[in-house]
Parts: C-alpha cells; structure tokens; sequence
DNA sequence: GACAAAATAGGACGATTGACCTATTTCTTG
DNA sequence: CAAGAAATAGGTCAATCGTCCTATTTTGTC
C-alpha cells in the first residue's frame, strides 16, 4: 500500500506541476489532490525538492519507457521521427492550455536557479539522444545530434507559441512543415 | 519625481520578472531593490496585477520603440528580418540563463491562468505583425503571417533550448540556419 | 497474538506573502 | 507663505507557505 500512496502522490504531483508550474503548487495543494492528509505527505517526501526529484525521475521513467515502445512499433526510424513530432498533435490540448511539460519546467527552475534544473534539462537529452540515433540509422553520421537539436527546438516553439495564442492551426502547419523538413534532409543526403 | 519613482520601481520590477519570474518575485524584492519603502511601493501599485500591467505596458512601449528604429536604420526588408534573427546572439548570454522575456512570461501566467496572458501574448503580436509586414513587403503576400509566425516559433525553440542546455554553440547554428532558411524562402519566391 | 515498523492524521512553528493603514515628509500651487 | 496634494516610511493584518512534531492506526513478522 505504501508504493501506491506515493505513486498517487508523484502522478498528481507531475499533473499539478505541469498545470499549475512548481512553485505555484504547495504541499497542501497535493495532498488535499490526492485525498491525504499533509503529515502522511511528508512522511513520504520529506522536502518540495524531494517531490521535485521524484516527479522528474517518474518523467524519465515514463519518457523512457515511451521511447522504447517507439522504437519497437516502428521499423523506419524516420517514422519514429515522425512519431515525436507528432505528440505536438497529440497532445495538442494540453500543450495548448499549459505548454511543453519538459520546456516550461526547465524554463522555471532556471528562473528559480534551482538545483533540478539539470535535472529536468536531462529529460531533453532522453529525446536528443533517442533522436540523434534515429539520425544516425539513417546515416546523417556526425550531424545526427545537431539534427536531433534542430528538431527538439523547433517542436519547443511550436508549443511555446501555441500555447501562448491558443492557435491549433498553427501547431498543424507547422507539424507538416517539420515532417517536410525530415523528407527534404532524407533526399538530400541521398544526393 | 514622482514619475522618476514609478519608472525605477517599472524597471526594477520588468528586470526581476524576467531573471526570477513574476511569482517568485514578491513587492518585498523589488521595494528592497529600488531602495524604497514597502509603503511607497504600495502608493504607486496597488496590486500585485497592477505592477504586472505597468511591467507589460512597458515592454510593448519597448519593442514597439525598438521595432521602429529598425524600420528606420534597415531599408532592405530582409535585413530587417535579419536584425529580428540576430537578437538571439545579442541577447545570448541573458536568453541562456533567463530564456525569452515574451516566451517565459507568457508561459507562466498561461500555467497561472492569470488574466494578464493575452497582454503578455501581445507582446508576441507586436514582433508577429512587424515581421509580417516585412515579409509583404518582400512579395509574399498571403503567406506573410505564416512566415512571420514560424519564424518566431523557430526563435522560441531556439531560446528554450539554448537555456535549458545553456549551450551558446546551439545558439549560434540556429540562428545561422534561420538565416538560411530566409534565404531560400526569397529563392524561392523568385522563382 | 504480541510487538516493532510503517503509514496516516492533524496540530503547531516561524517566516513570508499580498494587502491595508496611518503617520510624516516633500512638493506644488494659488 | 499657507494649504492641500503627492510621496514616502513603516507598522499591522490574515492567509499561506514549507517544515516539523507528536499522536493514532494499520501493517507485517516472529
């Protein structure tokens, strides 16, 4: 029982984090999500940056295990490629309402100078290192994680600008205008 | 000097809401900052949303001043472009610890639900129509505003990312490709 | 079934928050 | 110069914050 409560506890304070940013959650806030009392909180997760730790590790393990599912649904690694610009649409609305759980995060913590902030930034390399090998199977050898990067910002802007004016549109346009890139480095190197 | 106060308190606050963001940072911070008073403070904002609006005001007032110098020193609409692509490198050392002013602000009130998040979009609204303009004026018409959008997309992309990483390489060769990438879109168009 | 450990509840703390209030000083203006 | 307005200082308030503490209940183990 006791795993459970602090499984609840870490996915409401993921969600929480997500939707309302750190700083703005208090324990309280989560406890009273989670239908706990604050004493029985803290006896699981002595301090917010214990709860911090554990919502990032949970992210990695969750990003993690997503990745890996990816790479076995798929044969051609630029439809994986494809499979990561397309969470933009799939998880459009949220993305909408609340922009890039990983991007608005580190952006926090680094305004906060908070010692997560690593941390948090470590979930980026998780895609940039998943993407660069997708690069590399298709033999972009030595530019692989500049491409990886390339992809990883722009999917940064898209969020953030939709997120800000609310624009569905514009998030579908520019998925399509990523994929459009892929296609056009995939000719080029052929040539 | 009244208005002398008001504009130091404007300035000082503007500053520490971009360095540790506009929760974070309370009337305590920014009246010890300026050297006044907690009271004096409170006789020129009387709320906390109020202080924001001034510091939003503000920063339009800003772009807009430096939106229209750039109309006057660039004749060349491209250039004009270019100048926009290159406050990534101005402001490099301040976007790697700090992120975007626009894009950081809109995203946290956007999370806090806070009333202001249009106001602080705007600010994007301001260098989207600047851009736009300067893309009709090249001949691209009706595609001006997706030009315009996904150019400040890409900068958006680029600033996050370039903070998370605080990674000034990364920086430098995004910026370079959107350089590129103006290029092209004016081939392009010529032919 | 006894007993230690884990889990849960809820009160209490000092500090900080945004906000409000009343004095005092400074400035403006007739 | 006098009188009202604006500016400044600093105290106070309730609420909330993260943290800590002690009880009580539940669970696991011999």
């Amino acid at each position: 029982m006791a795993i459970a409560t602090r499984d609840r506890i870490l996915e409401t304070a993921d969600l929480l984090f997500y939707q309302q940013g750190f700083e703005a959650t208090s324990f309280a806030d989560i406890a009273s999500a989670v239908g706990i009392s604050r004493g029985n909180f803290y006896h699981h997760f002595k301090t917010k940056d214990d709860i911090l730790d554990g919502v990032i590790n949970r992210r990695l393990a969750n990003t993690e295990q997503m990745l890996d599912r990816w790479e076995i649904e798929g044969d051609d690694p630029a439809d994986r490629i494809r499979s990561f610009i397309h969470i933009l649409i799939f998880n459009g609305e949220k993305i909408r309402k609340f922009g890039c759980p990983v991007g608005t995060l580190s952006s926090e913590l680094a305004k906060l100078n908070h010692a997560a902030q690593p941390n948090a930034a470590s979930l980026f390399t998780l895609f940039r290192n998943w993407l660069r090998r997708q690069f590399e199977r298709l033999g972009f050898a030595d530019k692989s994680d500049e491409l990886a990067m390339h992809i990883l910002g722009r999917s940064q802007g898209v969020a953030t600008l939709a997120n800000a004016f609310n624009d569905d549109a514009f998030l579908r346009r520019e998925v399509d205008l990523m994929c459009v890139w892929l296609d056009d480095q995939i000719r080029l190197l052929r040539h």
